[in-house]
DNA sequence: TTGCTCCTCACGTCACGTGAGGTGGC
DNA sequence: TTGCTCCTCACGTCACGTGAGGTGGC
């Protein structure tokens, strides 16, 4: 909805713990400026409120979280950004859903209400998740079987050369990296 | 892994292995006839040899496993094309072991070298799946144990809602990014 | 003051999408 | 023949990358 509010923002000049710089939130989540701004520019990302023209932006700890966990749903469900927009607007509500329920005087059907609208942002989110990791999954175990039969293939060989040949330096454990 | 036949729609003698048009293969795969041609033009898959320019690409069933399994790396590991290209070079010298391996004249040092080089190729593959398939474990783990919070919390609700007092405030819990 | 980082255009690039106008093959 | 799919440009779009020229803040 709104832009976020920092809280308070007195002026102090330094040493404010939470006002990071667009350089260092980019380095913090991994990725760019340029990346940032054009999450911002299209709408990802809420506009650093009543910001003048030229000068700088600010984050805070909370902006950074929300970024990282932007740019991790991004990276790992391989979605567009106008996908992520709407993954991003479920995220929100349950947020809302949060906010109110913070409230105590929601009555009992609303509560319950609100707390089904969030399973169901949760359980479209776990679909997605769960179809591509079962996917990872099928990969992983491809080539891992493969792996299994290519060092099995490698110990025939040593054994058959047993005697006719000088022994052969042995295998690495997995997770080793060939020379 | 076999893939299935597509009953009925290119009618062609049985004995041509190139049967496949390409909106064929798009639909085989999932993709699109743009995509495949510019793969082709970008050097990720072969040139059709020997096509003289404005006539027709055909497509083999070997071809198309080759294109499934393209699009499958990138999708899943989502990773550039030129980076593709690199994994697929690792597949293609793989493959080439394979042949290699199937002459017999090839003398057990040799033969070692390559398994070796292969078993290489294997596990920088399976390091980058684990990696991915570990991130998207923990984003589900995350995702499952908000689901949880959220159903006992409606569970809760459902239960206090049948008896006569009002429900005893919840206790907040610190740090845990609830509903 | 100096050195860095930031700012806003604005053009470039990657990986395609989308017509335009025309030809091929069952 | 008709109807579809295919062909080759070629411009458009998405998600940024990369300078150019200038200003801000510790």
């Amino acid at each position: 909805m709104s832009g976020r509010i920092a809280s308070g923002k007195p002026s102090r000049p330094a040493s404010d713990a939470r006002a990071l710089r667009i350089g260092d939130v980019a380095r913090l989540v991994g990725t760019t400026p340029r990346t940032i701004r054009y999450y911002e520019e299209v709408g990802l990302l809420p506009e650093a409120s009543a910001r003048p023209s030229g000068r700088h932006r600010l984050y805070s700890e909370a902006e950074v979280e929300r970024l990282r966990e932007v740019m991790r749903l991004k990276d790992l469900l391989g979605v567009s950004l106008e996908e992520l927009r709407t993954l991003l607007a479920a995220e929100e509500a349950r947020a809302e859903v949060r906010a109110q329920l913070r409230r105590e005087d929601v009555d009992p059907a609303r509560r319950r209400e609100l707390l089904r609208e969030a399973l169901g942002h949760l359980d479209r989110q776990l679909d997605l998740v769960r179809r591509r990791a079962a996917e990872l999954g099928k990969l992983e175990r491809e080539l891992s079987d493969t792996r299994k039969r290519v060092r099995r293939k490698i110990r025939e060989l040593d054994a058959h050369a047993q005697g006719s040949f000088p022994p052969a330096p042995p295998l690495q454990r997995a997770g080793g990296s060939a020379p």
